[in-house]
DNA sequence: TCTGGGGTCCTAGGACCC
DNA sequence: TCTGGGGTCCTAGGACCC
């Protein structure tokens, strides 16, 4: 079946995105094999992964496979900057673009035949517009439908373009492992596996009831639904973020309950800092223990009132430490983080007040002008001096 | 070798309401 | 006295992705 107003869509993924990054910007690192971070790989260029590293691995390990491997700390800004650089030439070929994650997007090119040419023709262009104005490899994967664009890039890697022809589609799809479906890892491959399933056209073969007694329901429909490369989704544009987090790895040692509040301060802090950036406020405040045997657990607190403010999300934090105490102390806590969920907009004016300490008429001056700009006659000096969230302070007006 | 940091979505049970 | 079905929200856990 074809729809002419469905796709076709790009599935554009950037290769070894952190260690690219790493080798445009320092030729000495060009040819060699890459890993970007320590304790855990984040990264890993080509030539390290000819190896065998991969993305997660341990350090210890990656360096045993190969020793010869440069290691840099990572610089998540230089690839901030460069995924921004990036999507500016995606939103160049396109305004139908969904990003994924920092380093990959869909885009829907229906449409734009007359305009631009055939969807390999766009795909090529794309590629070399991100070669020539950021100095990255991508790699594009093109089909009718954004899994099978998916699909197809992660096959094509690495600097690679593969389209997905109407009429081969299944025959494409079905030679493939499992392991290539969006959304089949480990656990799920695994239980596949044991019942000696492991193509995509075995998959396909199997019925969606025996999947879903196999997968539970959600996964069971999902994945027979994909192995007959049935996938309804559009190419959603401005998707905003359901959730932030912030984490912190602790080590083995073990840690005082003054150590392990002030880094829970310092989640807070970080995480209620970036909320009020994004103009949002959250409602539900999730902690995440991992614990010594790699055990995990989460304590969770909805609010009735959502907040950016990092006195009310610190003290609702506190509270989950408090009903989690007798794991802390028993399992040997590794990691502590913070999720805050349930965003949604900040309705209050935003205020950036000047970070070294305001002098008196400075401060008289900035309330005059909160008082005329925003007609919160009710802000006070004391409300200003009183801030403890730093340079932003959230008001309501009248 | 001994395990980071940032996300998304789904499931299931219980509380609560109609 | 015993009892139904449906919906929403909250909490906890888990799989998966980059």
């Amino acid at each position: 079946m074809f729809v002419s107003n469905e796709g076709p869509i790009l599935h554009a993924d950037l290769d070894s995105f952190y260690a690219s990054v790493e080798q445009r910007d320092d030729a000495r690192l060009r040819g060699r094999p890459v890993i970007v971070g320590g304790g855990v790989v984040l990264a890993a260029s080509y030539e390290a992964k000819a190896f065998g590293v991969r993305t997660a691995m341990t350090g210890g390990l990656a360096r045993t496979l190969c020793p010869q491997a440069i290691v840099v700390p990572p610089r998540m800004s230089a690839y901030a900057a460069a995924s921004r650089a990036v999507f500016g030439v995606f939103e160049h070929t396109t305004p139908l673009v969904e990003g994924l994650s920092i380093d990959e997007a869909f885009l829907d090119v229906g449409g734009l035949a007359r305009i631009s040419g055939s969807p390999s023709r766009i795909a090529a262009d794309l590629r070399r517009a991100v070669a020539d104005q950021v100095g990255l490899p991508i790699t594009v994967g093109v089909a009718r439908t954004k899994f099978l664009a998916k699909v197809a890039s992660g096959v094509a890697k690495p600097d690679g373009l593969l389209v997905v022809p109407h009429d081969g589609e299944l025959a494409f799809l079905h030679p493939l492992p499992v392991e290539r479906l969006w959304g089949v890892g480990q656990v799920t491959a695994g239980k596949l596996r044991r019942r000696g399933i492991t193509t995509v056209g075995q998959v396909a073969r199997l019925g969606e009831a025996a999947l879903v007694s196999m997968l539970g329901r959600g996964a069971g429909r999902h994945l027979h639904a994909l192995a007959h490369n049935r996938d309804p989704r559009p190419v959603q544009t401005g998707r905003r973020r359901r959730s932030m987090g912030a984490q912190r790895a602790l080590g083995r040692r073990r840690r005082s309950a003054e150590e392990l509040d002030a880094v829970l301060a310092a989640l807070a802090d970080r995480l209620t800092r970036r909320l009020r950036v994004a103009k949002r406020v959250c409602r539900t405040v999730t902690l995440r223990l991992r614990f010594a045997d790699f055990s995990r657990a989460t304590r969770s607190r909805t609010l009735r009132e959502p907040t950016s403010h990092t006195a009310t999300i610190l003290a609702t934090a506190r509270g989950l430490i408090a009903a989690a105490r007798t794991m802390i102390e028993t399992d040997g806590l590794t990691l502590i983080g913070l999720a805050l969920s349930n965003l949604d907009d900040d309705g209050a004016v935003q205020l950036t007040l000047p970070f070294d300490g305001v002098e008196t008429g400075a401060l008289d001056a900035t309330l005059d002008e909160v008082r005329a700009r925003f007609g919160a006659s009710s802000v006070t000096r004391a409300m200003l001096l009183g801030r403890q969230d730093g340079p932003t302070v959230p008001l309501l007006p009248d």
